[in-house]
DNA sequence: CCTTCGCGTCGAAGCGCTTCGATGGCCTGC
DNA sequence: GCAGGCCATCGAAGCGCTTCGACGCGAAGG
């Protein structure tokens, strides 16, 4: 069994070749009787353009590439969501998605695109001196960012306003009458690796917490459950006064929970906690956490569209902060 | 700047364009001094061969598509491992790695396939009645299936050899002199869902347990911690005698050393406790674990090269069992 | 010395598609 | 009744690459 091409497209529908590809791309009007004549055929046959040639013919491979910080050590979860809906919303588009991992590094990037094998690049987890920013901005296709590297400039970068969910948990916690809280964060390598989005987090907090009148205290945190327990530990002996603490570590959170149990706090009547995890985690501690969700699914979808729109020559903004939402659950009073 | 085609190489080496060709495939001989002289030409211009065209002249499109369960309730961390290592594999054999979603179905398959977008498939999670199998057998395009269906013929499957790995923890808890063992397994929607791997690993358990003379007993187990500890009370209720305990479930291998706590059995001078879980759940539990791995590289390593093997014409074992390593820790004696 | 062979290289024919300019038929308006 | 215009369709020229057959030349063989 041959494959289809547009050729025997063309003859079974009775038109020539180019009248079957206006059909199947709408870019010249074909009159309904002739269009329905190709599109049956096209069914018929079971029709399926061929990538590379169309690629070639048209210098759009309508794939775009993902790059994913495949190391350990990564927000799982979340990672995935974001694939999967990033995979889903290039679909929408009529795109496909190109894996790849960030350890083939600036090279890679380059390989793609000069390859043309992709059309535009999605790269997550950007830090804030990425040595594939430089290239990226050189590169004539079109590429969005999930985070913030030092100098946004000429770029499109996505991400969770995470300034503004650090805000809004010290907010919450105001709001409730709390006047000493603490937040504990990410695991002390990621601030040296400067990923941004922690600092941005804990900047947003101590802000408000100081516009509120707070006082407000702020550190890393590691994930292992003795560590997390030690930092508790150390926070409580320091602040007895401590009545709200912010887990903005997923991998902690439950740790926290364990940790305040065993020291004798009760979740919510002694301290509040809130956290900055996906949903699902908030929901499954128990007490069940009062959370802000990094919203991954809206964190891909958007990026995709982002990207689309570049693609068809859109200028789009430089940065795309996506609004927290903070859940209520029952940690916190 | 015109991107770089392989007319301005060949210009640039002063040779011919099939010249430049049989140089970058070396599908004939050619020269080493025109040979030097064309991989230079090619570096100084910066040349990437245009993939399109490549696909289109060649029907090679030097990309595989993987299609991975993206549902929710995944072991993610295992599958984040299997695609790394897939997409790391891939590119040593020069290919690239399509991201699919299962959700596509097999149309989706059908479409990449058909329209030459990719040479080969990899699908991770199949089931024992997969709607993608029967279309597998009929595709030109090569595949390769992580987890077998219910009849693997005229297909290549590649996994853990489940069976084993539930046998080799019988056999290191018989070896330990225990006369009463236990299996907790998946989550009954598993065995429900019929992929397969839960049933044959149970099989593989009591088989040589009774091979051994032990007294066995095999049965599901759900992931919350209130229903794992219902489960372990009541096999330990029913089963006095007890001594050990294999957990073919990650997100309840944790919470089964909760429970045994609770229940005042301490692990392992009471109840020996082996997992079968990746290592680093196993390493970070406490007391940790000892486990049989789940070797998600080796998985996807070995399915990528034997995907490769049949893009390159080779016929291939049509069931490749990965053997189960187990590594002795703290939750057994 | 001439033929034969093989090595290294070239030229050209596609691969299947998009797209541009051309064409022919038909309607409109004067 | 005819010029002008528009609509629907066609034909052909690439897109950048691989690959096949051909060719020239020096070495080997008779």
């Amino acid at each position: 069994m041959r494959t289809v091409t547009i050729a025997d497209v063309a003859k079974h529908a009775g038109v020539a070749v180019s009248t079957v590809s206006y059909v199947l791309s709408g870019k010249r009007t074909i009159s309904a009787t002739t269009r329905q004549r190709v599109l049956d055929s096209v069914r018929e046959l079971g029709y399926h353009p061929n990538a590379g040639a169309r690629a070639l013919a048209s210098k759009r491979a309508k794939v775009i590439a993902l790059v994913l910080p495949l190391r350990a050590g990564m927000n799982l979860p979340v990672l995935m969501q974001f694939a999967t809906s990033v995979v889903t919303t290039a679909r929408q588009y009529d795109h496909d998605v190109l894996l790849m991992t960030a350890d083939e590094g600036p090279d890679g990037l380059h390989r793609v695109a000069a390859s043309a094998l992709v059309d535009g690049l999605l790269l997550m987890d950007v830090e804030i001196h990425d040595p594939r920013v430089p290239l990226l901005r050189k590169l004539a296709e079109p590429s969005v960012l999930i985070g913030f590297p030092a100098d946004p400039e000429g770029l499109t970068c996505v991400d969770l306003d995470f300034a503004r969910a650090g805000a809004l948990c010290a907010e919450h916690l105001a709001d409730r009458g709390h006047r000493e809280i603490a937040l504990l964060g990410a695991p002390r390598v990621v601030y040296e690796r400067g990923t941004g989005f922690a600092e941005r987090t804990m900047a947003g907090f101590v802000e408000a917490a100081r516009r509120h009148g707070l006082q407000a205290d702020a550190r890393p945190c590691e994930e292992s459950f003795d560590e997390v327990y030690a930092a508790v530990k150390l926070l409580l002996d320091e602040r007895p006064g401590l009545s709200g603490l912010v887990v903005h570590n997923e991998a902690a959170a439950g740790h926290v929970l364990g940790a305040l149990r065993i020291l004798g706090r009760r979740v919510p009547e002694d301290v509040s906690v809130v956290a900055i995890c996906p949903d699902d985690i908030a929901e499954r501690a128990s007490p069940a956490l009062t959370s802000v969700l990094i919203p991954a699914e809206d964190v891909g979808r958007q990026a995709v569209r982002l990207l689309m729109a570049k693609l068809e020559g859109q200028t789009v903004p430089e940065s795309t902060l996506l609004e927290p939402r903070l859940t209520i659950r029952e940690s916190s009073r």
